[in-house]
DNA sequence: TCATACTTTCAATAAATACTGAAAGTACTG
DNA sequence: CAGTACTTTCAGTATTTATTGAAAGTATGA
């Protein structure tokens, strides 16, 4: 029987899922490749070669390489090697928490962070200028920053948090909408 | 003297920020330009007008309106009449929790539902397959939607609540970090 | 040391995305 | 109704981003 018979339901399932995984990613401003790769890895029992994933997704050595590599520097893919085998072998982080917060470090050091620290670096800029105009500026780029500092800390301790425990939390917290 | 000197430390400094808003736009999956327009009209002290934006940002007016229609259709620019003007006017919301709300809502309603409603689905078709692997692949597409899903109520009721008080109580909750 | 198995790189190319500008459309105004 | 002011559309073009594939690089082991 054919590795991925086009009748066996799960492989169709795992198909879009990978393709639905890659959409979302590319929404988000992640490499449609990388993010369907990387759902690839998530749902395979067994750890995956550059091979295979060029196999199954009908994409070049070159891309297949430089997506798992860009993966593993995320955080989101190990290598593992295997005793009497030459090939490196790939696995995904699996547990849905730490996936998250792995992402949401690697965004806050990548994006946030720099975003914030121009960000301060305006406000400082135009703290001691005069005039209505800017202040208004000022004003509302200390808001701004304020507001991307906070939501920064927040994801912080998030990510560092232990368990998976606090999405929960939350939502208890947040209660039943009114309407 | 020239609207736009270049030795004016706050037209420099609002170059900056609609230059580093564009940029963390784009690496959030967001135009350019749709970020840079929108930059502009937090910052502006009075509504702009299609010509006011393609001047400042030096592009066509086709680009100057697409993204201003599509910044409208987020909800968070508005345009304004005046009396006696022929011409339209934009607005954009400066409350920065009001935005963060209505980016909230759009980001959900477009991206998220739309991927969950495809997990669940994927979950679904799998949930009474035979065999190990299809096991093991159902319970991770279930774990990953029941995380999207929580994650997307939270975003919701976030969303909905009235104040910008949470931000401060997440952070009280969250306390410091031990480390 | 050579042959083999595998990984990495990167210039060329393809695909996706964004932008332009001019023409067509619409709505005021006198 | 004609002229003007403004808005909308969209085919063509430019730019950016992703992908290929082949050549160069590296490690293994006979």
């Amino acid at each position: 029987m054919n590795d991925k018979d086009s009748a066996d339901p799960l492989a169709l399932a795992r198909d879009e899922f990978v393709a639905q995984w890659g959409a979302m990613g590319s929404a988000w401003g992640i490499n449609r490749t990388m993010a369907q790769i990387h759902a690839l890895l998530m749902t395979s029992d067994a750890p995956l070669t550059t091979d295979d994933v060029m196999a199954d997704l009908k994409i070049s050595r070159g891309n297949a390489h430089q997506n798992l590599r860009e993966l593993a520097g995320w955080g989101l893919v190990r290598s593992v090697i295997r005793k009497g085998e030459r090939k490196e072998f790939f696995e995904a982080e699996k547990d849905v928490w730490r996936m998250f917060c792995i992402i949401s470090r690697e965004r806050k050091r990548r994006e946030i962070e720099p975003a914030l620290k121009a960000l301060r670096a305006c406000e400082e800029q135009t703290r001691s200028l005069r005039g209505d105009k800017a202040a208004a500026f000022n004003r509302q780029i200390r808001a701004l920053s304020e507001f991307v500092g906070q939501a920064d800390t927040i994801l912080d301790r998030i990510s560092r948090s232990e368990g998976s425990s606090l999405l929960p939390l939350f939502l208890k917290i947040l209660g039943k909408p009114k309407n």
